[in-house]
DNA sequence: TCTGAAATTGAGTCATC
DNA sequence: GATGACTCAATTTCAGA
């Protein structure tokens, strides 16, 4: 049950900025045949709706060092704390995502460190303090498939 | 041990742009005070070493009725038809994340679907016939945290 | 590597349909 | 909702330091 439904410039036009968020307006304008004026304000629209939610350079971390990607699924001593551990890794940048998950664990995180060796001691050294009773690390050695949701694959009714 | 090292300009364009890549690259320009062509070249070197990979706006999937985020580690019956399954994952709009981990599983996804329903009719339906043994599912309640790496934050040395 | 200036192209606004 | 014309600003290129 989407809150909007996305007709079909909607979507030609979030399949061209969500893989390229510098391709010019009037070019997306020109491939759906329609004017640039109509995608500034369909785009404006989608932003004011919250679908769109803003743009961003994507930086391979390996490339600058950050070459072991983990999963750590965290066990807190004291899960009422939730809050104040995610403002504690909300500080950390090697951390990348946070979720409240099922299965157990309190919180499930990603993470980049720069080998196998500074993970261990992100994992000691940080997450340790924050009040863990154990962690679970997942490695990830490669990843096949990186890549946003695909919006126009997909359809709205089934 | 990165392949290239940042410089402070580096840095400040990468921590600029990975916030919002429509930034005018003149505005990159004046934050750090040399001229746009300078912004422009050090992007085009960042795209040419692979550092920047490329950019996009970004798709909020709870809005266009994707509700229910899930990782899933999957067990293979014939772990040797791996790149196989990588190919069939990725004609599903669904995955968006597919990795070689540690941990016992073969892979681990990462998906979006409409809701826990529709979850359960991707695994059954679209998952299981690719030849799984078992899988093992965890459903995000909720990202608290969601980023890119921060660049800017980081030492190079230590 | 950076600069500054020139040429081209795009973004954003608005009255109108 | 979309258009076309308009203004202002940004991108891109290039010779030169």
């Amino acid at each position: 049950m989407p809150k909007y439904t996305l007709d079909a410039l909607d979507k030609k036009i979030i399949r061209m900025i969500s893989n390229d968020a510098r391709v010019p307006f009037l070019e997306v304008a020109r491939a759906c045949n329609v004017s640039g004026a109509a995608i500034h304000q369909r785009i404006q629209k989608l932003q004011s709706l919250g679908i769109v939610k803003g743009s961003q350079f994507i930086i391979d971390p390996e490339k600058i060092g950050y070459e072991t990607c983990a999963y750590v699924g965290l066990y807190l001593k004291y899960p009422e704390r939730f809050d104040n551990v995610v403002e504690e890794l909300r500080k950390m940048p090697e951390v990348v995502e946070c979720h409240y998950t099922t299965g157990g664990m309190d919180m499930f995180i990603k993470l980049y460190a720069k080998n196998n060796h500074h993970l261990l001691s992100i994992i000691h050294d940080k997450l340790q303090p924050l009040g863990l009773s154990r962690s679970e690390t997942i490695i990830s050695f490669n990843a096949a498939i990186s890549r946003p949701l695909n919006v126009a694959d997909i359809n709205d009714e089934d």
